[in-house]
DNA sequence: GTATAACCGGACATGCTGTCCACTTGTTGA
DNA sequence: TCAACAAGTGGACAGCATGTCCGGTTATAC
């Protein structure tokens, strides 16, 4: 979770009331995003919640997508650890197909849990632009090069359209929605890197 | 076109001024969509730019996004026709992978002219929800379903996922990335469909 | 030619955004 | 310990978009 704003040389430390009002503020929009659909929550919502002031949360936070994406922070990075470390099923003597089913798990699992969230953070801008997009686009690049797939940049980014979180949400309205999809981008994953 | 509102039984004609100002209204959102981020297009900019009162407008149309839809309206229905007729690469005779690619292509094209349109009639609502969604997706779904794929609801979700229009812009904005993403959607046409 | 209904456009109330400024509080150094 | 300074705070404000309402206007039917 990021600490301070821009400074990234380590300026003076953070004071003490103002870490306590980062805490207030990320427990608020906690319950907020849970209260309400994404696109409805204000930073006035927020701020109320928090019992803050407006001028207090734009300080620290620029519009309602930053305050999701910091919410969500955490627990992109606990996947991206497990990418790097290669935990879980991203262990890298499994082959590329096996790999990129692991991290739709973890993005399904991901998306279940925090929807909204996700939502929430991608208002007002694509979801290409978010630096967790990045993270994932990366991996998968790599598993594409190394199972000799052209176009791997393309295909990287066509092969993660089907997460993004709008349509997470209509599929799994539908009955057996979560489980279709996952078993589906199973299939997707072997069909085309291991071409069956 | 869609010619009236709601009343589907033909009630009296519309009326001649107020024909005159659909027109109007139509070739202004034209001219505003194409000068401005879809995101950034109010209804106001709309009316002002048509002549027309505020009023006016949302008596036809509730939303910029609706705006946008009646725009993009007569383009999605003419791939519809070759859908529907079997023109192009369409024809039932073609294996289904062939006529998704078909599909694909369409919607590159349709992408390529009109993104700022399809992005525009997004607005505030998923794509999913919206009428020339559905059409797509019960093609692609019959294509499935004719090549005995399991969970063709699903995967037609899945196949679609890569022609959302923020992902479109975002890959067109690479050098390139037009080219590519058309070749990697025939590639992965094949690869679903035809296992290879 | 008149009655009627559809249509029109400006005005209005509401809600959100992002910034500004005067006040308060924590931290540093003498 | 305490003063001085910087960082932090919250309410208020202006700007903008939305969606509705209503008095006036214009086309169509009789």
């Amino acid at each position: 979770m990021p600490r301070r704003p821009l400074p990234l040389a380590e300026g003076p430390a953070e004071r003490a009331d103002a870490a306590r009002n980062r805490q207030k503020v990320l427990n608020a929009a906690r319950e907020v995003f849970a209260s309400k659909p994404p696109d409805q929550v204000t930073m006035d919502d927020i701020a109320r919640a928090a019992g803050v002031g407006r001028a207090t949360l734009y300080r620290r936070y620029p519009s309602v997508a930053a305050v999701a994406e910091a919410l969500l922070d955490e627990h992109e990075s606990a996947i991206q650890h497990r990418i790097l470390t290669g935990e879980g099923g991203f262990s890298p003597t499994r082959p590329p197909s096996e790999r990129l089913w692991a991290l739709y798990e973890a993005l399904l699992e991901l998306l279940d849990t925090h929807a909204a969230l996700v939502l929430g953070s991608e208002i007002g801008r694509a979801r290409y632009s978010t630096g967790a997009y990045g993270v994932w686009h990366t991996y998968v690049r790599s598993l594409l090069d190394e199972a000799g797939i052209e176009h791997s940049r393309t295909m990287a980014d066509v092969l993660l359209a089907p997460l993004a979180a709008d349509l997470f949400l209509h599929v799994r309205s539908r009955r057996n929605g979560r489980r279709q999809l996952a078993e589906t981008l199973r299939r997707l994953a072997a069909s085309v890197l291991d071409g069956r």
